[in-house]
DNA sequence: AGCACA
């Protein structure tokens, strides 16, 4: 309707115009995502089936791999079964504090093994070839961090992250992306507690019924109960193992009527 | 802090 011309130069109004468009992939976009800051108390096995099914949200995962040693503890990295889902994960899970710790999420600086396997069974072809080259370019990077080269590689991506930046691809503020990750993910991963806590209990299932079914696991302490709330529960165990057990058993449970029992580890 | 898969 306005008959203005329009502005000479963008204005702060401009940026927001496309903002329900899908941000664009950073340019080191992979569907292997790697993992830090994870809790080295967690045992490894544990840990990897809450990774897997912690991102299986996103998509199908391909694999998680992990080591304990000294350079490798930790950390973990996280193969999807593509690059959008990738990037979805990446960009909801990071800073979610995984039992107790807030996963720094970024994309592998390679690929992964169970990556390159998947994508040559789509391409129909076993060709072992090129599993082979991908094995080898390990190697070659490997030699190549022997030499020193790192810190010409680092300049490198220094100027990358510059470039990107400029680019308007500007990582969120911490504190924005860990409030937004706690809200979006589900609450069962909170760092393991001598405490439990019920929820769904079913109508009709007293602090009996509960004492009954917890006290049969090691440890039991005792049912505390909350007056005029009778869906919620908690149940106090000795030790953290005691009580990793009880509901690792009782997690889902089904009284026979009403939902499943919910149970997580209580807030510290 | 730390980018692997044998």
């Amino acid at each position: 309707m306005s008959s203005l011309p329009p502005p000479p130069f963008g204005t702060p109004m401009d940026q927001s115009v496309d903002s329900d468009e899908p941000p664009p992939l950073p340019s080191d976009a992979g569907q292997t995502l790697y993992v830090q800051n994870l809790n080295e108390k967690v045992k490894l096995e544990t840990m990897k089936a809450t990774l897997a099914n912690l991102f299986s949200n996103y998509g199908t995962v391909l694999s998680v791999v992990s080591h304990t040693n000294l350079r490798m503890r930790g950390q973990a990295f996280v193969s999807l079964d593509d690059v959008k889902a990738a990037d979805k994960a990446r960009r909801e899970a990071h800073l979610f504090p995984l039992y107790g710790k807030a996963m720094k999420i970024s994309f592998a600086k390679s690929k992964s093994d169970a990556e390159v396997l998947q994508k040559l069974k789509d391409q129909g072809g076993q060709d072992s070839e090129e599993f082979k080259q991908h094995k080898e370019q390990r190697l070659e990077h490997k030699k190549m961090a022997r030499r020193g080269n790192v810190l010409r590689r680092r300049e490198l991506e220094k100027k990358n992250r510059a470039r990107r930046a400029a680019a308007g691809e500007i990582a969120e503020p911490e504190k924005a992306a860990a409030k937004r990750a706690q809200h979006e993910m589900p609450d069962e991963y909170l760092p393991p507690n001598k405490m439990l806590f019920l929820q769904n209990i079913p109508d009709g299932v007293g602090k009996g019924e509960l004492e009954s079914l917890f006290s049969a696991y090691t440890g039991y302490v005792d049912v505390q109960t909350i007056p005029g709330k009778a869906d919620i529960a908690f149940v106090e165990y000795s030790d953290i193992p005691s009580s990793a057990t009880a509901r690792g058993a009782l997690n889902g449970y089904n009284f026979g009527a009403g939902d499943k029992l919910k149970i997580t580890f209580a807030r510290a």
